[in-house]
DNA sequence: ATTATTAGTTAGCTAAGTTAACTATCGTGA
DNA sequence: TCACGATAGTTAACTTAGCTAACTAATAAT
């Protein structure tokens, strides 16, 4: 497999580690999410917002207005879960709700010009540490990380569906 | 580096994306660690631990017995997070106290015999859905995979220690 | 016009994480 | 020796995120 490599680059002799099975493939990319993400929900005291909001509003400010059940389904939580997380973003201003005037079922939310702010600025923050992590890789392993990014993405999605 | 993998794959040309920057590699990488974390809590309510307690117990399975101080830092949580993991694990008879005879402020914890038992069905449980997710990954999306996931390791991990 | 379905919310629970303040033990140096 | 500082864990009080079950309100369908 990768029959190649064309000359020019003079891997150091990276020892090839045995492939790994799918379970303990699946097991260590378990383990390592957890790691990842208590490490970075560590950074954000000092300012951003806690991931789950920061992904909602995520969604919210790239997916235009949307309606708390696609939201739901977006971010693959109950409704419930979601209906609370939006509380809380409107407490903060960082959200609207938007009902739909042909069906009053509905709510829809959109990201305030606050909410987009506090996205952008509160992200950065949030991912800082993780971007000198990543800068602390070889620029081998850097693009390494790059290429398996959209298979984790699939993968953390449920494959079925892409993205 | 990868001059173009004829790609065995139904999937047309994967062209090569623009290598992301670091910070899109960072808000990637903890918007798909989100959602596959989340994805497998939800799978797991079927049998096995919750993640966080898999994971203390995994640790403390391979670990041996271990202080609780120790298992807060390979945990990389505060001590009572670590200190109510415990209380949980040891109600359920997952783990053992083990006192210092030397030096009575210690306690280390082991694996019961029913500890390393769930350890090995809930994880197994656990990342099944996950490993259904990998089965659908092309040979060579799996390989990749498995090939940065140790870079994935690290920057999980924080980088500058190594596990 | 009733009934069924759909969208969201409320209530009540569990779990994981935090900081601050506490207990208990150990080590040390006057 | 004994008082004091450092270390190991625990307790208390709080926050956030997730869930299910049960609800309200509105629409759709028969």
């Amino acid at each position: 497999m990768r029959p190649h490599a064309p000359s020019a680059s003079p891997r150091p002799a990276r020892r090839r580690a045995p492939r790994p099975s799918p379970a303990d493939l699946a097991d260590r990319l378990h383990s390592a999410a957890i790691h990842l993400l208590r490490r970075l929900r560590r950074e954000d005291d000092a300012s951003g917002l806690p991931a789950p909001q920061l992904s909602a509003l995520s969604v919210i400010v790239f997916g235009g207005p949307i309606t708390l059940g696609e939201l739901a389904r977006a971010e693959q939580v109950r409704p419930p879960t979601i209906s609370k997380l939006i509380v809380e973003l409107e407490a903060q201003g960082l959200i609207e709700r938007e009902p739909d005037p042909a069906d009053r079922r509905i709510v829809r939310v959109r990201a305030t010009a606050s909410g987009s702010k506090v996205l952008h600025d509160g992200r950065q923050r949030r991912v800082a540490a993780l971007v000198a992590s990543l800068h602390s890789l070889s620029i081998r392993d850097r693009a390494l990380l790059a290429r398996a990014l959209p298979v984790l993405e699939r993968v953390a999605r449920g494959t079925q569906e892409h993205d």
